[in-house]
DNA sequence: TAGATTGTTAATCGATTAACAATC
DNA sequence: TAGATTGTTAATCGATTAACAATC
């Protein structure tokens, strides 16, 4: 009777050990604060590195990226460890362990919606490429646009969006058409299996939960400008963003 | 001496008593995600007038939008009861009450800095003028672009920017130019007078306390998605933003 | 009066920050 | 060994959520 309690009692105890170590290890969600400031650093290592720098503490890092030196090690913690106590951390390895991280090694490939003058911005950015971001097909509604050739993407048909998905391997998809029709290419690239989605159109959608949907929604944020301007509140600009 | 104590005494309760009130009627600051979610309120409250649905709980709305009925309440208590109990809120009534919050309905005059494909789409967005931002001037470094006229806004030299803001009481600055460039329009816009700047480069930038940067930087937005792709981690999708 | 729903206070949760033992 | 700086645990802070009295 002792020995089954102590058996269910260590068993217990080690459910939860398990538990804990799982939660540190694997399924612990990080928050989207961490990730967004993960890319932020990322940024500056890259910076620091053409600077020469060899070796920053987080205090260094905290002075550059005006974040407190104890959330830039919280942050990292939560991948693993990358510095040396009593030294800081290899800015060249250290650069390149959070790069692994965010997984900007992986080529991603890019199906973008709508021609307009925003899609062929998009096209022309050149920092997307650099960041392993490939726009690999590009669709638009406007027929005379068809089998046209802008920076080495073509423009197809939009009918044929499922099946050039399909075998061009496409993860992201990009939103840059007017409003109105937004929900519906969201729709249609959910349905051709693509399951991030980055919409410009300054419009609400809605998708199925498993879908990552990000809002790169300007109005908002003019919105959010114009009510700060309005109560001459400052508390919440960034000086480095 | 009683007295005198009691003279303190009060004088502090009354000091206290002010504090807070000031502090829930002004002071107090309203966080981001407040702010955010009021602009969403917003949209949702015109679709709900435009719908014909002339009441609402905050239930209701719970539903539409996603967020908890709870936090929709705390949000919009940060500013003043809207509601009638047992009852919700007249859709009309409150959409004009976040409107007059957000500021929506002064007008804002905005300059834009860079007319290539992003700039020509920025002045092409009807949204924008609907939500009463308003590009009076474009400038762009290219000669053969100036005078010339599109959506009503003429281009000029960017020399003349610090003039033109001045006398066009200019609130906004709107970033659109190459990443390169992007920290020297800001600092040209901070010298002018602007306050309030929307970067759309794909570059970091540092601004005086003072001023509030956002930046609309889809390159981050993309890193996030990768990150969230790599490790096949659904937590932070929202079904609808 | 009974049912509904607000506005607000209190409890919870999660993220940020401080403190410090470990260790270079 | 002394000084520096990490990684991590504990304390704090702020934002979200639950609960409920007020009241339509």
């Amino acid at each position: 009777m002792y020995q089954s309690f102590f058996a269910l009692k260590f068993g217990l105890m080690f459910g939860l050990m398990l538990e804990s170590r799982t939660s540190s290890f694997q399924s612990e969600t990080i928050s989207e604060g961490t990730i967004h400031r993960l890319s932020l650093y990322s940024r500056l290592l890259a910076t620091l590195e053409e600077e020469g720098t060899t070796v920053v503490s987080s205090r260094d890092l905290s002075e550059r990226i005006n974040f407190p030196a104890t959330q830039i090690r919280r942050d990292l913690a939560y991948f693993g460890q990358f510095g040396k106590r009593g030294i800081g951390y290899e800015v060249c390895a250290l650069g390149r362990s959070i790069n692994e991280i965010l997984g900007v090694h992986v080529r991603r490939r890019i199906a973008l919606v709508g021609v307009g003058n925003l899609g062929s911005a998009l096209l022309g950015y050149r920092v997307l490429r650099e960041h392993n971001f490939e726009i690999v097909a590009a669709f638009d509604n406007d027929a005379r646009k068809w089998d046209r050739v802008i920076n080495n993407v073509v423009i197809h048909n939009p009918d044929r969006l499922p099946q050039i998905v399909e075998c061009e391997q496409i993860e992201i998809g990009i939103i840059a058409v007017p409003p109105q029709a937004a929900q519906n290419v969201l729709d249609v690239f959910v349905l051709a299996g693509v399951r991030s989605i980055l919409n410009f159109a300054p419009a609400r959608l809605s998708a199925p939960r498993r879908i990552k949907l990000r809002n790169v929604d300007f109005s908002i944020e003019l919105e959010r400008l114009s009510y700060f301007l309005q109560h001459e509140c400052d508390t919440t600009s960034k000086s480095v963003v």
